[in-house]
DNA sequence: ATGCTAACTGAACAGTCGTTCAAATCAATC
DNA sequence: GATTGATTTGAACGACTGTTCAGTTAGCAT
């Protein structure tokens, strides 16, 4: 996972790999049937880590509670496994259309949680926007670019970055969120 | 560049590019010292056409006006060069370190804007960021996610994507934006 | 037609690729 | 200590990699 990250899977041979785990080249076959096999079993059990992560930590409540959750638990659960993130959606294109087919499906279980919070705080006027879904997709691209530049020993710890892009996307959609206190109108001339 | 941007610097051969280009494979070596340089050519020249047009279109105003005109600039801009986008943000890793560096400066230039904009904006009171640096990085990759998904025949035109990235920029710095009718507050409690 | 220059071909080079497999090694059981 | 079964090695396979270059072709000025 680490080499296919930081290097790409295309520029990745099985000779590294073998290296990187102390082996010769063959002996990777008595675990993998081939190289993609490799990589798909990477993504297909990373995506169902996310599944199963966010299962757990899914909760009830207010579009904006759970708009809150899903931001913080995908920034928190990636923080952890920045490469995990990169090659799942760095190294999609290099998937069979089989094995792309089901990623993508896994991936796509996955927005539709946020896609669904989005058009239910639409649908009951606390949030306020035009198409809730290419705000999915806009918001995914948003925390997910946080594996670009996060080190582990930067000046900002897990939480701070959870609040800071909770912060920004809380206002991205618009959230009337009276009562925490910070305040975002939407009619125009409300207040005006 | 449509190659790279499709299958992955590492993934193609000069042998695929000069087919696409109806030659033999030997023939590329006239226009190019090896593959390194291509891929590096690709991404300079396409840097320094985004730095020019930028130049071009910017304009003084209130930073309001000039966040607008760089959100909506880095969409119509990269709308009309998908892959070229796509180039370089993924392929950044298959660059000789020299040659990263040099790219990796362009970028800066070009993003560095838009951190003064936000910072310009923080400072008067009229975005509400917490950190203007991280937030920079955030707006361009929710930015940037746009090649992912968007298609010439999709059902939106570029000006619409424009205007549906530019309110959830504009709402995501907590701009106040009294002139044309939509409103945000930011201090607590100034409505309630 | 001739000469000149630039462009291209097609073969070849030395490596590397993913993958296979007989032989060697290892660990555990009887 | 012998036997078994699982693991690993190391070499080999054919295909493909980026790159070079002598030889051919094409276009143009004389």
């Amino acid at each position: 996972m680490r080499l296919f990250a930081h290097l790409g899977y295309a520029a990745v041979s099985m000779r590294q790999i073998a290296a990187e785990v102390g082996v010769q080249a063959g002996a990777l076959y008595n675990y993998t049937a081939d190289k993609q096999s490799l990589l798909m079993s990477l993504m297909e059990l990373h995506m169902q880590d996310v599944l199963d992560a966010r299962q757990a930590a899914r909760s009830e409540g207010t579009p904006l509670a759970r708009l809150e959750s899903f931001v913080k638990f995908h920034i928190g659960f990636h923080l952890a496994r920045p490469d995990a993130l990169l090659v799942s959606y760095m190294e999609l294109r290099n998937l069979e259309p089989e094995n792309f087919a089901k990623i993508e499906a896994l991936r796509r279980d996955y927005e539709n949680e946020l896609e669904r919070i989005l058009s239910d705080g639409t649908a009951q006027g606390i949030f306020s926007l035009d198409d809730p879904k290419i705000a999915t997709l806009a918001i995914i691209s948003m925390l997910n670019g946080v594996v670009h530049w996060f080190r582990p020993d930067g000046r900002l710890e897990q939480v701070d970055i959870e609040e800071i892009y909770w912060g920004m996307v809380r206002r991205a959609v618009g959230a009337t969120d009276w009562s925490d206190g910070s305040v975002c109108c939407l009619d125009k001339g409300a207040i005006a």
